[in-house]
DNA sequence: TAAATAGTGTCTATGAGACATTATGTA
DNA sequence: TACATAATGTCTCATAGACACTATTTA
């Protein structure tokens, strides 16, 4: 909504020079989970190029700025939505994705001074196979959270990923973040298998049952056609109603 | 903790020159809370200048920046701190501060591209007579939350205060928020408004303190000497183990 | 028929909301 | 003594964890 500006004021900005202030570099950064044989997993890149050539890195961008004042640039969401896109080749409305927090120590970058702005995704696993990674060039892969403590990371990765994987896990319980880390279709005992990948812990069957139950009867989730045939007895199938 | 560098990456960052990519003004804006006669009040500033000439603000300035790569300047945190002190006069180390979020889309400052990290403070009502604020000069004053839906706002500083808000409220029930809102030591009932306040919803005296009893057996809070004398029946005081 | 797992039911502990009751100070 | 409110207690309901049990499919 446009508000209303005053001549005053429209002579100020016709005017205004923006002075020589130094400025910082704008970043953002994505933690894209996933879950992939049965293990939560991280989308990165390995720098070619220095620093930290050779180690792997969330994947990541500069923020579009503009130089005047009528043309500023992209919004810092479309920033991370525009990364998403192109790291994923997903649409990015098919994509959780959601501010996480902004990084911001000096020195973190050696070059100079960067600030990034730390988004997380949630990519379904139906849909990871289409993200290009895993290659025969092995410089864009789905990394298990799990291995990650071995990994040396560029930057402060590590701690964007430690507060991305806090995020997740706070979140997961009360919020409808488990739907978008499951395909469209999906069974309870698959639902619980991503609450205790991700918050890796023994779900009990029973009691993870009565709480999905509670969410049918609020038309949070709804029955969907067909069973699920497994190696013994099927599972009935759900779909989250958006 | 230093990292170990190559001689390789030393030789890339010496020979390093930042391409003259387009950069943005980076900001902190500051939501500092307090409570009042009974109201739960941002400190905010009239604007001296365009744009936005006469509207309340959120304190708030820039991040300094260094331009080279080994002084890079101030950490964003470190701004925000500095700008806290700055802006009430208060030791940064007794008034809780916290990142709330990064805005920044493009066109939010009329004049150039400008993105800041958003943080919030609670001021203890004993130290906010302390602040700078209210004075003859009224262009820095508490200014209650209730009263700000009518206020024209500076920036999309409206939006700021609105997240903040509901930072506060939701982490309010499970966090030690409340402790930041109170004097160094409090009664029961003295708390119980500080929820009611904040929540803007009356709580149940009796339910109230069980739970706070819970937090007194828990070790989070202990007896302090002394009792407050009032119109009618003293209450006990405690204080908050930090 | 055996194995596996989907799906149901039960018992208990905990915590929150509603609300009645008692205790202890001041005016 | 009246009044205000601090402090305690009680009843009920919703929810979560632990766990036993039944149902239904495949191999």
């Amino acid at each position: 909504m446009p508000r209303t500006v005053s001549a005053d004021e429209q002579a100020f900005l016709a005017q205004y020079k923006p002075t020589s202030y130094p400025r910082a570099s704008l970043t953002v950064d994505l933690v894209i989970f996933t879950i992939i044989d049965a293990q939560l997993r991280i989308l990165l890149v390995r720098r070619k190029e220095h620093p930290f050539k050779g180690d792997w890195a969330l994947p990541g961008g500069f923020v579009r700025v503009g130089e005047t004042a009528k043309d500023q640039g992209e919004d810092v969401d479309a920033a991370a939505r525009r990364e998403l896109h192109e790291e994923t080749g997903l649409e990015p409305d098919r994509v959780f994705l959601e501010q996480l927090y902004t990084f911001g120590r000096a020195g973190r970058d050696p070059r100079m001074r960067v600030v990034t702005v730390a988004y997380y995704a949630l990519v379904r696993p139906d849909l990871a196979p289409f993200v290009r990674a895993g290659g025969d060039v092995s410089d864009v892969d789905w990394i298990a959270v799990e291995s990650l403590g071995k990994q040396h990371l560029a930057f402060d990765h590590k701690e964007i990923i430690d507060t991305a994987l806090a995020r997740i896990r706070g979140k997961l319980e009360y919020s409808d973040l488990a739907f978008d880390l499951v395909p469209a279709t999906f069974t309870i005992p698959e639902l619980r298998h991503v609450f205790a990948i991700v918050l890796d812990r023994p779900m009990d069957p029973g009691n993870f049952r009565r709480r999905f139950n509670g969410l049918v009867d609020a038309g949070v989730i709804e029955r969907a056609p067909g069973k699920r045939i497994t190696a013994s007895k099927p599972a009935a199938v759900f779909r989250f109603k958006r």
